[in-house]
RNA sequence: GUCUCCAUAGCUCAGCUGGAUAGAGCACACGCCUUCUAAGCGUGCGGUCGUAGGUUCGAAUCCUACUGGGGACGCCA
C-alpha cells in the first residue's frame, strides 16, 4: 500500500469510527466511504459525500449527518488538519502539509519503481491482442490495438498483475489458401511472366516484396515443381516471411509479445479434437443440415454456431475455441482478449464457449477497439486491406513519428470513435501534446545538468520548505501516480495514464514559470526543489514508459 | 429489421464505481524571454452535455423511447 492509499485508508477509518459513534447506523451496517478529490482545491484535499449516501439510512438530512460526524470525530494522530462541511453536506478534508513531503520521498528513493503497487495481487492475466493475419501489412486499426493492449498490459504489470502478452497467429484456413496463390501470382509475375491474382488475393505491397525475394533467391526453379509442391513453397515461405515482418514491425513499434501462438498448431496436437470432445460430452453440440453446430443460445448467444462445415472442414469459431480452452487449461486466471470493432459481434459466442467448456463467462474479457477513421486532404480514406492503398503502421510511424503515434492512439479511450487527421499528425507534429510531456522531461533534465555543474545536489532534509502553491499542486500530482496506475489496470483504460502526463505535465511547467529552482542565495530551498523536480522527471519517466513513448534529457 | 458502440466548446477529446461553478489541447484575442529550454506560462472568448421523459437529496454519468453516425448480423476469417 503506497503513501497515499495509508492516509486515504486512515482517513477513512476515522470518518467510520466517527459514524459509528455518532449512532447514525447500526453498528454492523458496512459503510463504503467514497473519497474523491476535489476539482477545487478550495474544498480540501480530499471530499467524501458519506453524508449525502447515509440519509436513508441515518433518516436526517445530509447536513445535519456531517455535523453529527464532525462532533464525534476524533483526528488526533492522523493527518488530518481539519475538515469542514460544504455544499450539500459533502465533507472537505485538509491534509497537514508535511504528509506531502512524504511524496517527494517515495518518489526519489523508488525511482524507476516509483507507482509500483500490488493491486493487481498477482493475479495471472493473458492479453491477446493485434493477431493480425499473416496476409498483409498492419495498418491503422491494428496501430490503435497494440498501442492500448501494450499500454495495458504495462499499467498492468505495474498496478501488481501477472501478465502475459500473447498474438494469436491465424495460420491456417482460407486465407492462408489464398496468400499462397496471391504470392504464387505475385512470384510468377516478378519474373516477368503473366499471371492474374486469385479473385480473393492479396493485392498488399507486402506481397509483392516478398514475391520480389523468392524470385532473386529461388530463380524460376519452382516453377519446375508440382502444383502441390508450389502450394506448400508458396504458403511456408509467405508465412514464414509475413510472420518475420509482422514480429519486426511490431518490435519497431516498441511492443514485444511473450507468447506467439500457432493456430496450425492446434490442429497438428489434437487440441481442437479434445475441445470439440469436451462440447459434446457437455452436451452442447448437435448435427444438422449435414454440419456439426455448437447450442451457443443456451448460453445467450443469438442463433447457434457451425462448428464443422458440411464439407468436413471447421468454421474459424471451432480452433478459437480449442485456443481459449488451451489458454484455459494453462492457468490464467483472466484472459482479455483486444479485439477490433468489426468483431465484437463474436462475442456472445466466444463467451457461450467459454462457459460450455464449464468455466466462468467473466473469465473471458473483452476491450473492444473502435475503428479508426482517417482523414487526409480533408476527405475519408478508405482502409482495405485488399487493395492495397492503405495506410499501414509502418507509413504511419515514418510520417508522424513513433512517440507521437503511439501517444495519440491511446490518449483517447478506446470504446470512443476515433478520427485521425493524417494532414494535421504530420503537418502540427511539433504541436502533438506529447512533446508536451517529453518537454516537461527534458526541461527538468536541463535544470538537473545545470544544478550540478553549479555544486547543488537533491536532498530530503528540508522539503518542508516546499510550500509555495504550485509546489503542492506539483506534489498532490505525483502523489496521485500509484493510485492512478492502479485504477487505469482496474478499469483496463490505459488512456487514463496519458491523461495524468498531461496534468503533471502542466503542473510542473506552471510551476517551472512561478518559481526559479536554482539560487546561489538558497542552497535548502534550492535542493529541496531539486529533490522535488527529481521526483516529477522519475514520474513523467515512468508514466511515459508505460504508454510506450520516451522521456528525452534534451529536445 | 435485430444487436452493439458512440453523440460534451468552432475542431480533436477528457470527465474516476452518480456529486459542488462540466475540463484540456488546437483555433481565436491580449499579455510574459538581460533570469534554470518560449515545443513554455498567464488572462480572455467559447456549452440547451443529440432530443424527450424517468429514477433521487442530486444526472454529462443510471433506465426507457426517439434522432443521427460507426460497426456487426456467413457452413468467411
Amino acid at each position: 500500500m503506497n503513501a497515499v492509499e495509508q492516509l486515504q485508508q486512515s482517513i477513512k477509518d476515522t470518518l467510520k469510527a466517527a459514524i459509528n459513534q455518532a449512532g447514525l447506523v447500526e453498528a454492523d451496517t458496512e459503510v463504503n466511504i467514497h473519497l474523491e478529490t476535489p476539482k477545487d482545491k478550495a474544498n480540501g484535499d480530499f471530499a467524501t459525500n458519506v453524508a449525502m449516501q447515509l440519509t436513508k439510512l441515518a433518516k436526517k438530512p445530509p447536513r445535519a449527518i456531517a455535523e453529527s460526524i464532525l462532533e464525534n470525530v476524533n483526528t488526533e494522530g492522523t493527518d488530518i488538519e481539519k475538515i469542514e462541511i460544504a455544499g450539500p453536506g459533502f465533507l472537505n478534508i485538509t491534509v497537514r502539509k508535511d504528509f506531502l513531503a512524504g511524496v517527494v520521498k517515495a518518489a526519489f528513493e523508488q525511482g524507476e519503481n516509483y507507482g509500483r503497487s500490488t493491486a493487481g495481487a498477482g493475479e495471472k492475466v493473458q492479453v491477446e491482442f493485434v493477431s493480425a493475419n499473416p496476409t498483409g501489412d498492419l495498418h491503422l486499426g491494428h496501430a490503435r490495438g497494440a498501442s492500448v493492449g501494450d499500454s495495458l498490459c504495462n499499467v498492468m504489470d505495474f498496478a501488481g498483475f501477472d501478465v502475459s502478452r500473447e498474438y494469436y497467429i491465424n495460420d491456417a484456413g482460407n486465407q492462408i489458401n489464398n496468400l499462397a496463390y496471391s504470392l504464387e501470382a505475385r512470384y510468377k509475375q516478378a519474373l516477368g511472366m503473366d499471371a492474374e491474382m486469385p479473385e480473393d488475393g492479396y493485392h498488399g505491397p507486402d506481397i509483392i516484396a516478398i514475391a520480389g525475394k523468392l524470385a532473386e533467391e529461388f530463380g524460376a526453379s519452382i516453377l519446375d515443381k508440382t502444383e502441390e509442391e508450389r502450394f506448400k513453397f508458396f504458403r511456408e515461405h509467405g508465412l514464414k516471411l509475413e510472420l518475420a515482418k509482422l514480429q519486426n514491425d511490431l518490435k519497431n513499434f516498441r511492443v514485444e509479445f511473450d507468447v506467439w501462438y500457432s493456430e496450425t498448431s492446434l490442429y497438428e496436437n489434437g487440441k481442437i479434437d479434445v475441445a470439440l470432445e469436451k462440447l459434446k460430452s457437455n452436451g452442447h453440440v448437435f448435427d444438422e443440415e449435414g454440419a456439426t453446430w455448437f447450442r451457443s443460445t443456451t448460453f445467450g448467444d443469438d442463433k447457434d454456431r457451425v462448428l464443422i462445415k458440411n464439407d468436413g472442414s471447421f468454421t474459424y469459431l471451432t480452433p478459437d475455441i480449442a485456443y481459449h480452452e488451451d489458454k484455459l487449461r494453462r492457468g490464467f486466471d483472466k484472459l482479455i482478449n483486444i479485439w477490433g470493432a468489426d468483431h465484437h459481434g463474436y462475442i456472445p459466442r466466444m463467451k457461450a464457449a467459454i462457459e460450455a467448456l464449464g468455466y466462468e463467462r467473466e473469465t473471458l474479457e473483452v476491450e473492444v477497439i473502435q475503428m479508426v477513421q482517417l482523414y487526409k486532404n480533408g476527405e475519408k480514406f478508405k482502409m482495405s486491406k485488399r487493395t492495397g492503398n492503405a495506410v499501414t503502421m509502418r507509413e504511419l510511424v515514418e510520417e508522424v513519428g513513433l512517440d507521437a503515434v503511439r501517444y495519440f492512439f491511446v490518449k483517447t479511450a478506446g470504446d470512443s470513435h476515433m478520427d485521425f487527421d493524417l494532414d494535421l499528425a504530420v503537418s502540427q507534429s511539433n504541436e502533438n501534446p506529447v512533446y508536451y510531456a517529453q518537454y516537461a522531461h527534458a526541461r527538468i533534465s536541463s535544470i538537473l545538468r545545470a544544478a550540478s555543474e553549479q555544486g547543488f545536489e537533491a536532498s530530503l532534509e528540508n522539503l518542508n520548505l516546499l510550500v509555495a502553491e504550485k509546489e503542492e499542486d506539483v506534489l498532490k500530482k505525483v502523489g496521485a501516480f500509484p493510485q492512478i496506475v492502479a485504477d487505469a489496470a482496474k478499469h483496463r483504460t490505459p488512456h487514463r495514464i496519458a491523461n495524468y502526463i498531461q496534468d503533471l505535465a502542466a503542473a510542473f511547467h506552471s510551476f517551472y514559470n512561478a518559481e526559479k529552482v536554482l539560487n546561489q542565495d538558497n542552497k535548502e530551498l534550492t535542493e529541496a526543489r531539486l529533490a522535488l523536480i527529481t521526483a516529477v522527471k522519475t514520474t513523467l519517466a515512468n508514466a511515459l514508459k508505460l504508454i510506450g513513448v520516451s522521456a528525452p534529457e534534451k529536445m
